[in-house]
DNA sequence: CCGCCTACCTAACGCTTGTTAGGCTGCGAG
DNA sequence: CTCGCAGCCTAACAAGCGTTAGGTAGGCGG
């Protein structure tokens, strides 16, 4: 009895979020095809064929992963707007947004980095069913840039949508090489932010 | 005899060739994990126990791949470069290398977008391998944009190195939505160049 | 105590994959 | 004509994979 209790007390995560975890370190960390069943279950320290009873299929799992990655990207994203002032110039509003999703993805990322690792490996089916989530937070991105443009505080003459794609594009890319070990997801984050709103050109004319 | 002649015509492709372009192209478009052997080699149009008088393993084929991926991109913006004028401003350098890494990646881009697709998949011995013809790359374009900083034309406080994995990330993940059958990927270049080089806000105050 | 339910285990299955070893054919050169 | 080589085919193998069906054990409630 008493044994038995300290071992589920070490063995929190087993069960079903422990699977989840698991599976989403390995996916993030290894990407999609070099992750079996049995790899997951080790991890969460049961034997493949029992993760059956908690999920249908490898699939199931790795639709969960997916939406709750892209979930807790967005929630970081709307935290962070939601502690600024109300009239918060643009470069903090597009600072803080850089800052959230970079956050949430190198500082608290297995879900969120295993779905930018894997989102395009996993099979179609898997991949168009991430897609509501996804758009949630590509029309939430999208909505606040509009209102930013419309404000004037982005050139008018900017292409939103792409902005966006190539903004989302830089930063799930990090996640090839950053290390959160050895640096500062913040300063990273903010000397990013610089470079896109700022651009890199020096504006004191073409040279010094 | 005829028909035979007939037949090696068509296809022309056969051979080691063949089989390295029907992987890039298969590769390109579904990633790493869902292309096996049978199926390159079916578009090769050949067997899969063929492959191996040409390739020592299915790694070898990837190696080589990934290899012509990066150098397309290299000779690509190379001889965008070189086709400047010697005292092109900045702008247009920086656009040229731009204009050089989409168009090879988007337009002339089995292989070169094979390595993009595929490199984070791989298994860690083949992506080593890489290593050396991407770090290529990189150092090019790191003593470009070292050299531009040094004439002033860059902002002397921008992080070179940060900028260019900044730039890499942003243009490599067009590959993941742009469709060279329905969008201009010269105009996308120029509208990233512009957001790149000069930024995306407002210049004059942060409201017009 | 018994039964039910949760949460796992196990052995096996069918399928796919990369690979191998032996074979065949056509062409060109001697 | 013969031989050698290039370039393929074929059947099979071993390994790994996702999955299934049947089983077990422990805990809780009646």
């Amino acid at each position: 009895m008493m044994a038995i209790s300290k071992e589920v007390t070490e063995n929190a995560e087993v069960g079903r979020k422990g699977i989840l975890d698991a599976a989403a370190q390995l996916f993030g960390r290894q990407g999609y095809g070099a992750v079996s069943l049995r790899m997951i279950a080790e991890a969460a320290g049961i034997k493949a064929g029992s993760i059956y009873y908690h999920f249908a299929s490898k699939d199931a799992i790795i639709t969960e992963i997916l939406d709750a990655g892209i979930q807790a990207v967005h929630d970081e994203v709307g935290d962070r707007l939601a502690a600024l002032d109300a009239d918060a110039p643009a470069r903090d509003v597009l600072r803080a947004v850089i800052r959230g999703h970079l956050s949430a993805l190198l500082e608290h990322g297995d879900y969120t980095s295993a779905n930018v690792r894997i989102f395009g490996q996993v099979p179609p089916a898997v991949r168009d069913a991430n897609l509501p989530v996804r758009r949630a937070y590509e029309s939430f991105l999208d909505g606040l840039l509009s209102d930013l443009q419309a404000q004037g505080a982005i050139r008018g003459d900017i292409n939103l949508p792409r902005f966006r794609l190539m903004l989302i594009g830089a930063l799930n890319a990090t996640l090839e090489w950053f290390d959160p070990q050895k640096g500062d997801a913040e300063g990273l984050a903010d000397d990013y932010a610089d470079m896109f709103l700022t651009g890199i050109l020096n504006r004191d004319g073409e040279k010094t």
